[in-house]
DNA sequence: GGTATTCATTGGCTTCCCCAATGTTTTTTG
DNA sequence: CAAAAAACATTGGGGAAGCCAATGAATACC
């Protein structure tokens, strides 16, 4: 008597359902890779959006990953206690916190990007490598409703 | 000078990443949906899990739809509450609770259904059906690790 | 018959998301 | 040029969801 996991077809069908699922699989997968290094994952991609985007203004950070002003506050604040990036008023434009990263930050980022990419591969070792790009390619689509809403 | 989204690539380009964001958009649509009928999504889905499953304990529910038991209890309770399912100690195993949907909870899920089908209409408005099947078919496929892990 | 397991429940903790208010600085506008 | 409007960082509060630990009652296993 094999008590499988009863599955709710219903339910299961749904793509917000099913991606829902996989996105805490995949939450899970890359929380606990990062968690080795003593990483969070909002505060890897905040430090990986530093390091690609230059000094760069909290609010632009949050614009870009989809974080909310107060959580962007939380999480530079620890990116700064670790001293993985430096936050300072910018000249420019002195309502700004321009956010640098450091050396320190440029060598962890690298590390974490490995355990990032590993815990990636293992959410998708059931796809072959054309099936993951398909996958990708259709996130993106679903993932950002308005991506040429700026164009109309 | 558009001030365009930037989009970190490197982060862009993670399953992981994109899973999350187009979670996150499929919850919110689904969610805003349901509650036009004063529900909400986890009330639903176990709602429409106890329609399909029939009489069921609180922790065959959770084991199905990956609840914990400590929020099953709450959701039972709002359901049992508004009167959508009963909760009746199982004659045949008395530490379960055998949750039964009555027919104003089968009233609901017609609409409710509805509403969640139209969100996830909304959410894959991108996608042809054809890539609408094949996003599900990779999503099973990634969303849960084990699906043949008892047969090892 | 005694040990282990399952079940429902309570409790506490953490993360993420959303909204509101404030003081400072910039931009827009009249 | 001065007043109004907007943007920025920060602080505060609150709701939804997930995760682990402990408890008492009931069942299953040996």
């Amino acid at each position: 008597m094999a008590e499988t996991p009863y599955v709710p077809t219903r339910i299961r069908a749904l793509p917000s359902w099913l991606l829902g699922r996989a996105a805490a699989r995949g939450h899970r997968l890359v929380a606990d890779a990062l968690a080795r290094e003593g990483m969070r994952m909002m505060h890897h991609a905040v430090l990986s959006a530093v390091a690609e985007l230059g000094p760069v203004s909290q609010a632009d950070l949050g614009r870009s990953l989809s974080i909310d002003p107060k959580d962007m506050v939380m999480i530079v604040n620890d990116l700064v206690a670790e001293e993985l990036v430096t936050r300072a008023p910018d000249p420019r434009d002195r309502r700004k916190n321009a956010v640098t990263i450091s050396p320190a930050g440029t060598r962890t980022l690298r590390r974490t990007q490995k355990l990032g990419d590993a815990a990636n591969a293992e959410l998708t070792a059931a796809l072959s490598p054309a099936e993951r790009d398909q996958l990708i390619d259709l996130l993106t689509r679903i993932a950002v409703p308005g991506l040429d809403d700026r164009c109309s």
